[in-house]
Formats: structure tokens, sequence, C-alpha cells
DNA sequence: CGCCACAGTAGGGATATAAGTAATAGATATCGC
DNA sequence: GAAGTATCTACAGACAATATCCCTACTGTGGAG
């Protein structure tokens, strides 16, 4: 890996005329920017020998390359499934450093894949429980700006707030290319309208930094105390491909001390897209839809604060959200299974509806129900 | 142009294109060939389109709902446009094109709509001078025939609010004084009840005298039409009228039947009228036809009789008098007469509802062993007396529950019982107050509001309230209010998922719309004792209601009902509170609240926000195991007088609730179905379906003794999920660190778990529901209506309790009228038995043998249906097996069972009915004989064949070791079963894709368990690539009718008009096609495929937004859908009228009559005969080449359709078309485009529809490219219109591709990626771009092919007439 | 009285939303370049 | 105008995505002429 990638456009000059089109992620395409932006943030302060950098989906590897670079890690594995990913690195990359760089042809998006990875001698970081320090013996590095990237994204973070997956070794960091609409999703601040539920997810448990962004964004960004290398639209031709709306740089840093337990994650997690459903309407309305009467334990929690009547759940901070979480857990009248109800939406998997259990009872049994009964 | 306009245009010229208002069109047995074209086009016939366009623009002009005056905004929405696209306005289109507009004002629908809406709203509380200022400034722009109308409506809702007389007087002369109001003959009658009504006595005779007396002399409205309208409106101010008006009977010939029985009668019988009686017209001459009616008027004179003898008035609603009962007995004959009186010693109490009923049941069961002459004089006072109670069923019902939760409610604060909210009725109660209170502080705030604000603000904010207000105030508040819990809690009850906002907000929108009607009803029948009227009367009222259509219905569109259901929901989650005891851990003690009962949230299907209303789960424990008594919606029960006649595609069915023979999805289909009643070519559909609402029903009542044990016992039996307790305790989350994939398990789990909860939950309280209403039904006798869907399959309209229900449901129902066995009808008897227990594959002759050796189990099931062994467990379908061990048990009890009286129907069902229509289509023997259309020793089944053969297929692949399969192969060697394979026989004719075959087949294999769950998937990959070989194999004379089907479909969807492509934005491309596949079935439905893009908007309501499609959008066709439906829908057209055909046949011969699409049912004893006549209807249905007429019909209904194809520089005609292009080329001065091609088209389209004899030659001498390409068949560019030839290499192409990047990638192991790299990945991808390219073809020209359909299969040689002898093609 | 400027808003159109994609595969439609 | 990519996966009865932001065009008002 310490061999230098050709430069993007000589490469992708072929790769476009050999049809293959993998070009559904966006490319961070110069690895002297991904090192400028990665020393400014000082994001890897720390990270270096000791490392065990996981990285999902590396394309083409500048970021990868970076990475590699800054840290000689002791262990760097690339994990992409995709043939076309896979082959041309396998092809065009000879690692100066076998005992590091480790490419395999593995489908990140699944969970046993790490869970395999760990099996073996040497992949497993020592746990950390979560404290002051990160555990800097993992990184863990992803472009996320292909499909289903978006979800990637809303998962790893959820799993922080469940301390599984790589949370489980303690404060991981992450290293995430994300589309510049991610990037908007996630650096909302409160009260801004913009606010999402995904920010609000995502601070309760992270501190995400901004690594790279791009120029554009500013309008739509709050980096809040974060100072990014920003692209101007000019140079998009050199630092990404596609060139068209660019990527961004992130860093996931999970906080030391979480706002919500890991054993009330989900049921957070639900409180807030439940609110986040009506995110501009005001409390005193949006508070009653999270079941029959929740209104009532949930008006005191904030009312020295806020204006129930005129405050938006975007106007919120995840230390609001996570307090009023807590209040409607300890409600008494909190119905049972309410929010679980929730589960049901997706009824692909329903399997005990009216419709799939044609028989003696349930609804009309004609012709081609019989057939099936 | 708006879009709406175009979209409504579009529909209108598509109509018009099709042919649609004429009778050659929708004709029963529709030739096409045969079509008139002259009369295709109702307008004259227009020199180019553009005439035709603006024609059609002007009528919509005309019709259109303009409203310059309040603004010029251009709307784009078309939702309310289309208010009008009824069938008003297509017989406006209809009428001559001499009728000249009288306003050109912008086309702007929505705000007169608007309008419309405030109209209403101020009729209906009463403010009746804005209504007067509303309807002033709508007179501009509305048609003459129009304001009547709503003119009409005004004076009604004066007359309503008994205004004084002099004031409709004035409005009356006003409106006169409008030089182009034109008085209906409704205007006359309403102002003649007005008069009768409202006007002092001295002015009241004059003013009838003088009124009547000019319209005389003007003639233009006869005074029949007068006295018809009055009939429907006021019956009662009728002798006034014609003793007034001095009218003698003779001028009243030409009523209609019924009223004029009842203006005959007023003759005969009022003294003041019977000098009129003898007078001789001055305008017309006596009718001879009188004496006739005179005769026919005796014999309704019990019911007439008995109605004198009402007029005391009884405590109830429902009543019987015995003096009647033995007017009636006396009719009969002495020994049947002696048989009633013995089981009915004495006659109860009159004021005693119980024993009126109890009567009733009595008398109604004694009757029916009567043959139908006997029964005749009881019918008559049955029919009254249930015709009232039918009424008051569909009226007032709602009250009834209401002051059934008030006395429930006050009897247990009496008892001072603990639980007083424990109750559901005692909730219900205390819900329905604070609903009805609120809503009407709502509605009184709204009036207000609008009081006070100015006339400027009436469109804008307050537009929905007036809505509200106005359709609100129109029912009583405590009628919506009920009607909107009773809905709400079905909807609860029912759901098996999460209850939309959107389907709540539809469901108590429909309720509240239907409700709308009754209080309509009941508005207009003020005060109506239904107790003291005539049966005639009754009738009257029901057929005036029906007869006025009200002119506002048109606002309760989809939006509207929705708003509305959110305005009264809204109210519900806010005042209606549910009490939930908890324990509160940190006080440590229990405590009661009031928590509100519903609430309204969101989630995410699929990342898409659904609105849901939550109840509380508190709720759901009332409603599974309730009293459900009061509870259940009653609107549209089963009948308890047969159904009225369906007459048009409104009238029929229930008396007073508004319903539709057809449903109908889209105007479309509405517009067809209406154009082909007012034809006359949907008799023979309009007579079966009334005739399947004639059959009386009766509940199984022993059955349902042992089913109410089962309920109550609350334990789980058969499918029956056991009584039902809180929400299942769901396991603890996993802990900390649990991976994702366990989270994710877990969550899965909990998924399933309450999912098995609420649907065990629905699947209770449906049942609840459906006994709750059987056990009201106990003793009746009942009908039910019956509509059908689109493609005329009959259909019962209550919902929940019917034939067409699941077997414990079936099992409920018997026929009413019960029938002696007979030796034949026992033997079938017992061979349903066998049928329902699953043993309909042997002979009928093993069939008996088969029951008579389980005579003991038999008789044991019926006699101890749940102690005993309970053989019919075991059965099929169990309960209806139980009914018929009952039945059985009973006859044989009989000392001569063949005398025994039966009622449980006998089910004769097709086998495999749609491979019957398509081997009968075909002429395919081979066919035929699988699906039993040849006679045989023992029935065939063709899924057992079908099995068998994929057994055999997988066996050899088990002794070849084929590769890869034979894991799999012996994994299904042993598996294979008819079940297995059934769906996916069925349904591959309807063409059903390999992926949902696959699915079928998976879900079948879950059931088996030597399967191991990972390999199911493989096996059923597997298993359905061997079903569809054998089908393949099996069914190559189907395939072949299905593949033309589709082909056809595909021609039909992909065509366009000359219109639609001179009409579209782009000159180049080809239009969006609008054409639906539509066709005629042999009787008479036209059929429309209502498959389209759908555009949806989202609406706003209280609540939340709701996306509703606007049905009156013409989107384009939606290609696919209907090419991959009509193979389904048309073989499904062809069953439905097959059963139409069998329905009017069995009702001839006096057969009683029911059907489920492919199963005939009818009395044991009839089984016979009913089966001859299924034989003969199929025969005489495919005498005719079906598939032929199809294509003759498509071929005139697509005669000028087109499709732009592609033609490549090398194709034959090519040349000649290049020479077109340039002739054309000298004419308009540039290459043609697309649109020049088909103005082409056009020209000579005109030429060949001209009138001309001359234009006509010069027509078909005419050069244009379709005339170029007419010798192109379609198999020779089927590859542009299906599936793309040169696309079916690309696959192949694409596997190569990846091959050689793959070995690009193979070269040696480099440590940079050097230029030779580069260039050797450049190489490899030059190479596969080569091969890959297909060839590019320059100069390829598009242009208009007149659509031709392939040729169609040839017919074999079946010889149908064999059906009749085949005993298995249906049993 | 009519005109014009301006402010306020109704409503149409665009967009984001959630979050395992458990397996498969072929045809077709739409869409971006 | 051709190529990649998204969207389906037999039909019917019974259906069904929403909140919010942004922008435009319209309405109404008020003021000056």
């Amino acid at each position: 890996m310490s061999a230098r990638l050709p430069r993007f456009n000589e490469l992708s000059n072929v790769l476009k005329r050999s049809h293959i089109s993998a070009y559904t992620r966006i490319n961070i395409t110069d690895s002297d920017l991904v090192v400028r932006a990665l020393e400014r943030s000082g994001s890897l302060n720390g990270y270096g020998r000791d490392t065990i950098v996981l990285d999902a989906y590396p394309s083409y590897g500048y970021v990868s390359q970076a990475v590699h670079d800054m840290l000689r890690p002791r262990k760097h594995v690339l994990l992409d499934i995709y043939p076309q990913v896979y082959k041309v690195l396998q092809e065009m990359v000879v690692p100066q450093d076998p005992t590091s760089y480790d490419l395999r042809p593995l489908d990140p998006y699944k969970w046993s894949t790490f869970d395999h990875l760990w099996t073996e001698e040497g992949m497993k970081p020592q746990k950390m429980p979560f404290g002051p320090e990160f555990n800097k013996e993992m990184l863990f590095i992803a472009n996320l700006t292909g499909s289903g990237g978006t979800q990637l994204l809303s998962q790893y973070i959820n799993c922080i707030g469940y301390r599984n997956w790589i949370f489980q070794f303690g404060r991981v960091k992450m290293l995430f290319a994300i589309t510049p609409r991610e990037a908007k999703l996630l650096f909302s601040t409160p009260g801004s309208t913009r606010r999402t539920r995904l920010s609000a997810i995502a601070y309760t448990v992270a501190d995400i930094k901004p690594v790279l962004v791009t120029e554009p964004l500013r309008k739509d960004c709050d980096y809040g105390d974060g100072d990014p290398v920003e692209v101007s639209e000019e140079e998009f031709g050199d630092a990404f491909y596609p060139k068209k709306s660019g990527a961004v740089l992130i860093a996931v840093e999970p906080k030391e001390n979480m706002l919500v337990e890991a054993s009330d994650w989900y049921s957070y997690h639900l409180f807030v897209r439940n609110l986040f459903a009506t995110r501009a309407t005001p409390l005193i309305k949006c508070l009653r839809g999270l079941s029959p009467g929740a209104l009532e334990p949930l008006y005191p929690v904030l009312k020295d604060e806020v204006d129930y009547e005129t405050t938006r759940p975007v106007d919120l901070t995840a230390e609001q959200l996570a307090r009023l979480h807590r209040a409607y857990e300890d409600w008494p009248f909190k119905p049972k299974n309410v929010m679980w109800s929730a589960f049901m939406e997706d009824f692909a998997e329903a399997e005990h509806t009216l419709v799939s259990q044609p028989g003696i009872i349930g609804p009309a049994a004609d012709d081609t129900e019989r057939s099936s009964s | 142009m708006p879009k709406s306009t175009r979209a409504l245009k579009i529909v209108a010229l598509r109509a018009i294109h099709n042919g649609l208002y004429r009778k050659s069109i929708a004709q029963a047995h529709p030739d096409p060939a045969s079509i008139d074209h002259s009369l295709k086009i109702p307008l004259t016939t227009p020199r180019s389109t553009e005439d035709v366009v603006v024609i059609s623009r002007d009528r919509l002009g005309d019709f259109g709902l303009a409203f310059p005056s309040l603004t010029t905004r251009q709307r784009k929405r078309s939702m309310n446009v289309s208010q009008n696209f009824d069938s008003s306005f297509f017989s406006q289109l209809q009428r001559e094109s001499s009728h000249v507009s009288t306003s050109r004002t912008s086309f702007d629908a929505n705000d007169r709509f608007k309008l419309l809406n405030v109209l209403s709203s101020c009729l209906s509380h009463g403010n009746i001078d804005r209504a007067k200022v509303i309807l002033k400034n709508m007179r501009s722009s509305m048609t003459d025939d129009e304001y009547s109308l709503f003119f009409n409506e005004y004076i009604t809702r004066l007359i309503e609010v008994n205004i004084n007389f002099t004031i409709i007087e004035d409005t009356f002369k006003e409106a006169l004084d409008h030089k182009n109001f034109i008085p209906t003959s409704k205007t006359i009658a309403l102002l003649l009840w007005a008069a009768s009504t409202l006007a002092p006595d001295l002015k009241k005779h004059e003013f009838i005298r003088s009124q009547i007396q000019i319209t005389s002399l003007a003639r233009d409205i006869p005074l029949y039409s007068i006295i018809e309208e009055l009939f429907y409106l006021s019956p009662d101010s009728i002798p006034y009228v014609l003793r007034s008006g001095e009218i003698a009977q003779a001028d009243l010939t030409d009523l209609p039947e019924e009223p004029k029985q009842y203006v005959d009668n007023l003759y005969r019988t009022l003294p003041t009228l019977v000098s009129l009686c003898s007078n001789k017209s001055q305008m017309r001459p006596l009718d001879p036809k009188q004496e006739i009616i005179e005769q026919l008027d005796d014999v309704e004179s019990v019911g007439y009789k008995y109605v004198k003898s009402m007029l005391g008035g009884l405590a109830d609603g429902v009543s019987f008098a015995p003096q009647e009962i033995q007017d009636a007995l006396h009719k009969l004959s002495s020994s049947d007469r002696a048989q009633v009186s013995k089981t009915i010693p004495f006659f109860g109490d009159e004021h005693d509802t119980d024993a009126v009923l109890d009567t009733y049941w009595k008398l109604l069961e004694m009757s029916s062993n009567l043959e139908p002459e006997a029964r005749a004089p009881l019918e008559n006072v049955f029919d009254l007396f249930n015709r009232r109670r039918e009424i008051a069923l569909e009226t007032t019902s709602l009250n009834s529950a209401a002051e059934r939760w008030k006395e429930e409610y006050s009897a247990s604060i009496e008892r001072g019982s603990l639980p007083v909210m424990k109750k559901l009725n005692t909730l219900l109660y205390s819900w329905n107050k604070a609903v009805t209170s609120r809503i009407e502080k709502e509605l009184d705030k709204m009036r207000d509001e609008l009081a006070t604000s100015t006339s400027r603000t009436i469109m804008n904010n307050s537009e929905s309230r007036h809505e509200v207000l106005g359709l609100l105030s129109a029912i009583p508040t405590d009628q919506v209010s009920v009607i909107t819990l009773l809905e709400l809690l079905r909807l609860v009850a029912m759901g098996s998922e999460e209850l939309s906002t959107s389907k709540v907000l539809n469901a108590i929108g429909d309720a509240i719309h239907l409700e709308y009607h009754v209080a309509r009803y009941t508005k207009r029948n003020p005060n109506r004792d239904t107790r003291s009227l005539s049966n005639r009367q009754l009738l009257s009222i029901v057929n005036k209601n029906k007869h006025n259509a009200d002119p506002f219905d048109k606002i309760w569109t989809s939006d509207t009902k929705v708003r509305i259901g959110a305005f009264v929901m809204s109210i519900v989650m806010d005042v209606v509170k549910v009490p939930v005891t908890r324990y509160d851990s940190v006080t440590n003690e229990s405590i009661t609240k009031k928590i509100d009962a519903f609430s309204h949230s969101y989630v995410y299907r699929n990342g898409k926000k659904i609105g849901i209303i939550n109840p509380h789960p508190e709720i759901l424990k009332y409603l599974a195991e309730g009293d459900m008594k009061q509870s259940a919606n009653p609107q549209l029960l089963p009948m308890l007088v047969k159904p009225l006649p369906w007459t048009s595609n409104v009238t029929g069915g229930y008396l007073t609730a508004p319903n539709e023979l057809v449903r109908t999805v889209s105007i479309e289909q509405k517009v067809y179905i209406q154009t082909a009643i007012e034809n006359g070519t949907m008799d023979k559909v309009l007579e079966s379906v009334s005739i399947l609402g004639e059959t009386p029903w009766t509940i199984n009542s022993p059955l349902f003794e042992v089913i109410a044990q089962i309920w109550n016992k609350g334990e789980e039996f058969l499918d029956i999920p056991a009584k039902l307790s809180d929400e299942p305790d769901l396991p603890k989350s996993p802990g900390e660190g649990a991976s994702p994939q366990e989270r994710r398990d877990w969550a899965r789990t909990c998924r399933l778990m309450m999912s098995k909860y609420r649907s065990d939950h629905s699947q209770r309280c449906d049942l609840n529901y459906k006994l709750e209403i059987a056990r009201s039904l106990i003793g009746e006798r009942f009908f039910f209506p019956h509509n059908v869907d689109f493609r005329g399959r009959a259909y019962p309209i209550p919902p929940l309790l019917n034939h067409l229900g699941n077997d414990l449901t079936r099992s409920l129902l018997v026929f009413w009228q019960p029938k002696t066995l007979g030796a034949e009808g026992l033997r079938w008897l017992k061979i349903h038995l066998a049928n329902l227990f699953g043993k309909d594959k042997m002979s009928l002759d093993d069939r008996v043998r088969f029951v008579d050796e389980h005579l003991a189990e038999i008789v044991d099931s019926a006699t101890n249906p749940l102690n005993g062994k309970m053989w019919w467990k075991y059965a099929d379908k169990p309960f209806q097996t139980l009914g018929a061990c009952m039945e059985l048990e009973k006859a044989l009890r009989c000392p001569d069972p063949t005398l025994f009286k039966s009622r449980l129907p006998i089910h004769q069902d097709g086998t495999c009915n749609g491979l019957q229509h398509y081997a009968a289509l075909g002429g395919d023997i081979e066919g035929a004989n699988q699906v039993n259309l040849l006679p045989a020793e023992i029935p065939r089944d063709v899924y057992t064949k079908v099995a068998d053969m994929v057994r055999a297929s997988i066996r050899e692949d088990l002794e070849h070791k084929t590769a890869g399969v034979s894991e799999l192969a012996a994994l299904m060697a042993d598996n294979i079963t008819r079940k297995v394979v059934k769906q996916t026989v069925m349904t591959s004719v309807y063409g059903v894709t390999f992926v949902g075959a696959r699915e079928q087949i998976n879900g079948q294999l879950k059931e088996i368990d030597s399967i191991p769950e990972e390999k199911r998937y493989l096996c059923a990959i597997y298993v359905t690539k061997k079903v569809f070989g054998a089908i393949r194999e099996l069914f190559y004379g189907a395939h072949e009718i299905q593949d033309w089907l589709v082909a056809a479909a595909r021609i039909i969807t992909k065509s366009v008009t000359t219109e639609d492509c001179l009409e579209a934005v782009d000159t180049r491309r080809a239009p969006k096609s609008v054409s639906s596949v539509t066709w005629t079935t042999p009787f008479g439905l036209p059929i429309v495929q209502p498959y389209r893009k759908m555009t949806k908007e989202q609406v706003v309501t209280r609540l939340q937004t709701v996306y509703l499609s606007d049905p009156y959008q013409l989107n384009s066709a939606d290609s696919r859908k209907q090419a991959s439906a009509l193979p389904p829908n048309f073989i499904h057209s062809l069953d439905a009228t097959h059963m139409m055909m069998t329905a009017i046949e069995c009702h001839k011969a006096g057969l009683s009559f029911a059907s489920v699409h492919d199963s005939y049912w009818t009395h044991a004893c009839d089984v016979g005969e009913m089966n001859d006549k299924i034989r003969a209807c199929f025969v005489r249905l495919h005498t005719s080449d079906l598939v032929a007429k199809l294509h003759k019909e498509f071929m005139k209904r697509t005669e000028f359709h087109y499709i732009p194809i592609n033609i490549v520089p090398s194709h034959p005609k090519y040349a000649q078309l290049k020479q077109l292009a340039k002739d054309t080329k000298e004419r308009i001065g540039r290459m043609p485009h697309l649109r020049d091609w088909f103005a082409l088209e056009a020209e000579r389209e005109v030429l060949l529809k001209s009138s001309d004899e001359a234009e006509r030659e010069e027509g078909r001498n005419m050069v244009t490219a379709s005339t170029i390409l007419s010798d192109l068949e379609f198999d020779e560019i089927s590859g542009q219109i299906m599936k793309s030839p040169s696309r079916s290499g690309k696959p192949a192409a694409r596997k190569h591709r990846k091959k050689s990047s793959e070995n690009a990638g193979e070269g040696p192991e480099v440590a940079l990626v050097s230029d030779e790299d580069i260039e050797l990945l450049d190489e490899a991808a030059a190479a596969i771009e080569e091969e890959g390219a297909a060839p590019k073809v320059k100069g390829s020209i598009t242009v208009p092919w007149q659509v031709k359909f392939p040729e169609i299969p040839k017919r074999g040689d079946l010889d149908l007439t064999q059906v009749l002898k085949s005993q298995y093609f249906f049993s």
C-alpha cells in the first residue's frame, strides 16, 4: 500500500471504457488532501503502529492510502465484496508491508463479516470500558457514500448506543466518507429547522467532527468548533470522482458519558424517531402522539426551560430529549407494548396476518385462498 | 390549457372514439363488425381533428364550473372538476351539437365547487338569504339544466324549513324573469307541494289551479310528469292537487306503473275525485288499460286493509296485528290453516314486541313449508312487516344503538355495580355524549365565524369550514358521533396491523356519508311513521328516495369524506377517554386514571411515513370478548326483504342506502356502465344480479348453537384462537453488547408475537361480529343484496356475514326455503358431505360410499358435536361438514329420509374453472379432457396430474444424479403433493411469473417439515422450474390464448390516436397512451381495465394530510399491469357471465341459487337440474368463438389507433417511407416529425369517415405511413411492442464482458500500475465495447403503424356438447 | 373611483424520511447523459 | 436517442405515505392620485 496509486484521471479513463460502473460510491481521489485534512483535525492523533484499521468499502483506496501512510498500522484490513473494486485493488496494489496490508473480498455490509474477523488471531482488540480514553487499538474507516451508506451510517451510530459491534471494545473512533447530503443531516444543531433525527441521535452518543468538507456545504452546516479542510467547487475535479457532488470526511467519536443507557437505547431511538416524525410541530401537540395520554407525564419535564406551545422537537438538545425520554419511561401509564407496535411496520414479515392464514377463521376464502389452504 | 381540462377532454374524446354512446358497442352480443361507424361520433363529423377539440372544449366549458366573478386563479387541480363528470356530463355531450353555449367563461371547477359547498352549507343550516345570493351568482356560470337542478334543490330546502309560501312564490317569479329559466316538471311539482302544505287555504286552491292551467296550456311539461314528481316528493299532496287542479284521471295515463296505481286508487277512493275520474279528458282519450289495473288493485287490498288496522299505532316500530294474520290465514287452504294454527296457538299481545316477533318467526317458519301460491297471502303481510323493519333497520338502528348504551349505562348506575365503566356499552355512552356535545360546540363556533365573516372571505379559509358545517349539519350530531365511534371500534377490532389514519378517515368518512343519506331520507319523510304506511307507500318512499338524487351528493368526494372524517376523528381523540388502572411503583399503589383512548402518531414503512391511530391497549380488551350487541355497525346488514331489483347502476339493493351495481374503480368505468345500462344492453346483468339477491337465507341455528358453545368456552378450537387477555409479555431485550444480529432477531421475535396477538385479536373480533349478526338473525329470513366487481363477478354487499365467507361463516347460512330431498337429493347430500370432507377426487359413487361407510361417525358428529369423536373436525371444511352431518342425520332419522325437507345448500364446483374456460375457448381437446369437459369415469384432476409429472421428473433427476440438483431432488422426491403445485398451476394461465410462483411454492414447502429451512428456498426454485415445465407441456392451448391476450393488451395500451399525438407538446416523441383494454361480456357488461399510473396528492385535513389518488385524472395506461391482468380478467368475465346465465336459468326453473364465483349452490333435490343448466349455459356461452369476438371488438375499438414504430434503413418499406418523407418535406418545409406523420394519418382518417363518397375515395387512395406499412404484421414488429429481441441478446454479452474484464485483470502481478497495464486494460475495454455494442442504426425513422393484432390461436376441434354429458365438469 | 404597490399567504412542488439487502433472477420502465 | 438502473414480480374482493420547506403567484389592503 505504500505504493502510489496512479492519478485518478488515468485510472478512471480505463474504468469508464471497460463499462465498469462502481461509481455508485463517491471516491475521494486525492490522498494528499486527505492527509492534510486528517492532520489538521487531529483525529488520528495517538493512533499508529498499535492500531487495527478496519477499512470498509475502500473503493480505489485513496483514503485508505492516506490513513495507511499516516499510521503504518499493525493491521489494515480492507473489506470490499465488489469484484470491480476488489479485483482492481488486488491487481494494482502490491503491499510493501504484507503483514499489515490485508485485502479481503468480504462483505462489510454483513455483521457476520466482523464476527468472523475477530475470531482470527490478532484481529481482536482489547476491550476497554467507556472511559476518558478512546480505544486506539481500533479504527474503523468506511466509505458510506454508496447505496446503503446512509443506512449504515445510521446503524453504526446506533451501535454506539447499544455498545455492541465494534463498541463492545470501548470508545472506537470511526472515520467516514459520507455524501454531502448526510453531512447536512449530521451538522444540524438544535433550533435550526434543518435539525434532523440523525443528528439528535448521533449527538446523544457521539461527537461528530468534520475533517474534510466541501465549500458549498458551508451555508447548510454548523460545524461547531470543528475546523475542517474545505474543498471548493473548482477543486472537485481533482478531489472527487465522480466530481458532481463531492464527499465529506467525518470522524465519529463516541462520547465518554452517553446520555442514554444502552438498555434504554432502543426505546430512546423509537422515542426520538416518533417525535421527529413531526419535527416542526410544537411539543404540546406532538408529545401526545407518543402514546395515548403521554403529554401529561412529559409536560412537567421541561416546562421551566421551554415553552411547550412554541418549542418544537428540532429545538431540543440531545440532553433534553434524553430527559423527556426518561420521564416517559418512568410513567406508570406507559402502555406496555405500544412502542413495539412500531415493529409491525413492515408487513412483509407479518406472518400472522389474516391473508396469509386463510382458513376456517378469517376473511372470505374465495377460490384463490381455498387453493392455498 | 389547464391540465384538468385536457384530462377531461381526453376522456371525452376517448369515450366518443370508443363509441361509448351507442348501443352497438355495449350490446348483449357485441359484434363490433356490425357497428355502424357513423354512429360512433355523435358530434358533427369533424372536418379535422381540431373541430373535435373545439367542440368538446366548448362543451366542457358549458358544463364546466366557471365562476369568473370570484376568481381568475388558474386551478390545476382537477379533482373537483370531475364532480360534474358524471352521466349528466356525458348526456350533455351527447346532445345535438346545435346546442349553443351561453357562457364561455373560464373553466374553473374548483371555485364553483367551493360555491356549491357553501350553497349546501347555507341551505342545510337555514341560511336562506345567503343561499339565494350564491345561487344567483352562480346563475351565470351554469347551464340552464344545471340551474334548474339547483333551483329545485333550493326550493326543496325552502319548503323543508317551512318558509312562508309567498317567499317561494316570489322566488319562482323572480326566476322566471330570467329569460333562460326553464322550469322542469319537478319545479312545478315542488311549487304545488309547497302550495299544498305551506300556502294559506285561500291561496292554495287558486295557486294550484292556475299553475296547472298554465302548465297545461304551455304543454311543454306534461301533467303526468308533474304528478309523477309529486308522487316521489309528497304523495300526500296529490289528492289536493288533483282536486284543485281539476286534473282528470285520463290525463295521467302515461304515468309509470307505480305512481299510477297510487293515483288511480285515489281517484277511486276519494269522493272528491270521483267526478274527475269519469270526466273525459280534454287532452287525451281514455286509456283502455284502465280495467286491468283495477283488477290488479284488488289483489293488493290485503295490504291496504292491514294498513287501516294499523292506524291506531303501536308502541314499537315492529308490530303485527292478529286480525291481519287471521285474514291472511283465511286465504290459506284449510289444511294449511290447520297446520299453522296448531303451531301458533295464540297471538301475542300486540304491544309486546317480543311476542310479535315470536309470532312472526313461528309464522315464517310455518310458511316456509307451504307452497309458494299458498304462502302468497301471508307473504303480503310479511312483506309489509319486513319492509317497515328493514327501513327502520337502515335508518334508525343507530339511534337504537345509542339508546341501548344509555339504558345500559343507567342500569349499571342504578344497580350501583362497581365496574360501571368496565362495560363497553357504558363506555360508549359517555363517549357518545362527549363527542356529540363537542361536535355541536365546534359547529356552533363555525356558524358564528361564518356569520360574521364578510362575503369576501367566503372563498378562502372558511372553505373547509363551510364544507364541514354544510355537510355535518345535515345529519343529526348524535348520529355522526355514534357512527364514528362504531366505525372506529370496528376498525380497531378488525385491524390486524397498525391502523393507518387514512384508512380510518376514509372509513369514517364513508360511514358518515351513508348516514347523510339516511338523514336526508329521514328529513324528506319527516315524522313519517312507517307503521301507518302501506306496502305500496313504503315502496314509493323508497323509490322516491332513490329517484330524487341529491344534487349535493357530488360534494361527497373522497377528499371531502376524509376531511369530514378527520374533523370528527380529531374531536374523538380529544374527548374520548378510557379508565386505566396501573400500579405505581413509586407510590406503591394502584391508581386509576382516565387516559386518552386514542392517539395519533406515525410509523415508517420502507422509510415512508404512515400516519396511524393508536388505540389504547385497554380498548382492545373490551372489544374481543365484550358483548357486541349494540356495538356492531348496523350499516349494510343482510336485508329482511328482497333487495330492490337493480334498474340502474345506483338503484337497487338496499331500500334507503345508496349502493352501486358495479364496484367501479374509475370514472371511466362508471361512464361505460351507465351508458350500457341506459342503452338497455346490460339488462341480463341487472336481472341476474337481482336474482342473486332474491335467494332467501336463514341462520342454521343448531350449528350456531355449537359454534356459540365453542366461542363461549374461549379455548382454541381449530383455527379459532383462544380467548385473549392482555398483550403478551415480550422477551427481554438482549443485554448490552449483544450483536446487531441478535438484536435484530429479538426484534423480529417481538414483532411476530405482537403480530400474532393482534391477528388473534382481530380474528376473535371478526368472529364476535359475525356471531352477533348471526344471533340477531336467528329465525329470520333474510337476503343478500349483491353487486359485481368490474369484471362481473358477483359479491354480496353485506360484509362479514355472507356466503362468500370462510368455512365457519358459510356453515352458519342455509337456504330459508326447505325442499324435500327426494332420492336424488339424498344422494347429493351425501356427495356434498364427502366433498366437504375432502373426498372430491373420487367418483360420485365412491363419495356416496365413503359417506355410507362413515355413517356412524357422521351421526356421532351430528348428535354429539363437541363431546363425541368429533370426526368432523378432521374435514377439509369442518364446520360445513358438521352442518352437512347434522342435515344428513336429521334426514336419516326420518322414517323416509327422501321426504326430509332440507335447507342445506349443496355446492357444485367447477374443477379448475379457469382452465375449463381456456379449454373451451381454444377448442383444446386435451386440455378439455384434463379439466373434465369430456365425460369420464372418475374426475380428472389437473393438479394431481401436474404433481405426478413433476414427481416423475424429479425421480429422473434423482436416478440420473443430474448435476447440481440431485440433493434437492432427493429432498423433494416424496414431497410433491397436489397441494404444493395447485396454486401455481391455477395461476400459471393467469400469468404468474417465475418469482411469484416460487413464492407460492416456497410458502407451501414451509408446511413440510422434512425440508430443512436453509434448503427450502433452493427447493422452491427447483420445484418451480419443474412445475413450469410440466405446465408448459400440459396447457399449451391455454398458454397460446394467454399469450395472445397479453399481446393484444400491449398493443392496445401502447396505441395512440391521432388526436393524442397532435395534442402532445413534444412533436417528436410518442404521446402517452391513454387507451385501456376494454371489452364487452356476452351479457353486455362493458369492462374497462382500470389500471393506470396513479397520480396522488396530499389532502390536508385537521389531523394530518392524507394521500389520495385522484380518480378523475386520466393518466396513461399502465401497460404492464393492463397486459398481465387481461388473461385473468377476461377469463373471470367469462366465468361471471356463465354464473349469471346459470342464475337466470335456475331462477326461471324456480331453483334457489347462490354462487361463489365458480361454485354454484342449490337445494339437494335440485342439484341434478342445476347441473344440466350449468352445462347447457357453458355450452351456450362458448358456442360462439369468444376470442374471435374479442379480437373483433378490439379491432373496432382501435380502428384508428397507431403505434409509433421504428423502421430501419434495411427494411423493405424504408425507401417508400423515405420518399413520403421527402414529399411531405416539400409541403411543410422540413423533414416530418412524428407529429407530422400523425397529422397525415389524421387527414386520411377524416377523409375515410367523411359522408361524401368522393372524399372517402380520396381517403382510400391516400398514401400515409400506415398505408405503406399496412402489410406489416404484428409479428414482425412485436419486438418493439413486446420484449425487444435485440435486448434478449444482451445478458449474454454482459456475461461475456464480465469475463473479459476478469481476464484483463489476470495479468502478471505488478507493483505499480504502469502505462502498459493501463494500455492492457484499455485494450480489453475496447474489445468489450466492440463486441457488446449493438449495431447502431443511423437514419431509422419513427412512423405510425396502424394497429393490427396477431392472428388468434386456431380453435381446436373440441365437441363442446360433450360437456353436457360430463358429470365431473362441475361436481 | 380606479390604480398601484406591497405584504401576507395559500398552495404547488420538491425532498427527506427508515434502516438490514436473508435468499434469488428476468423483463420492463424510467431516467440520466 | 441509446445505455444503465430501478422496479416489479397473476387477478379480484379491501386499496392508499407525510411533514416540511421554499417559492411563486395571487389576494387583499391601503394609500396616493
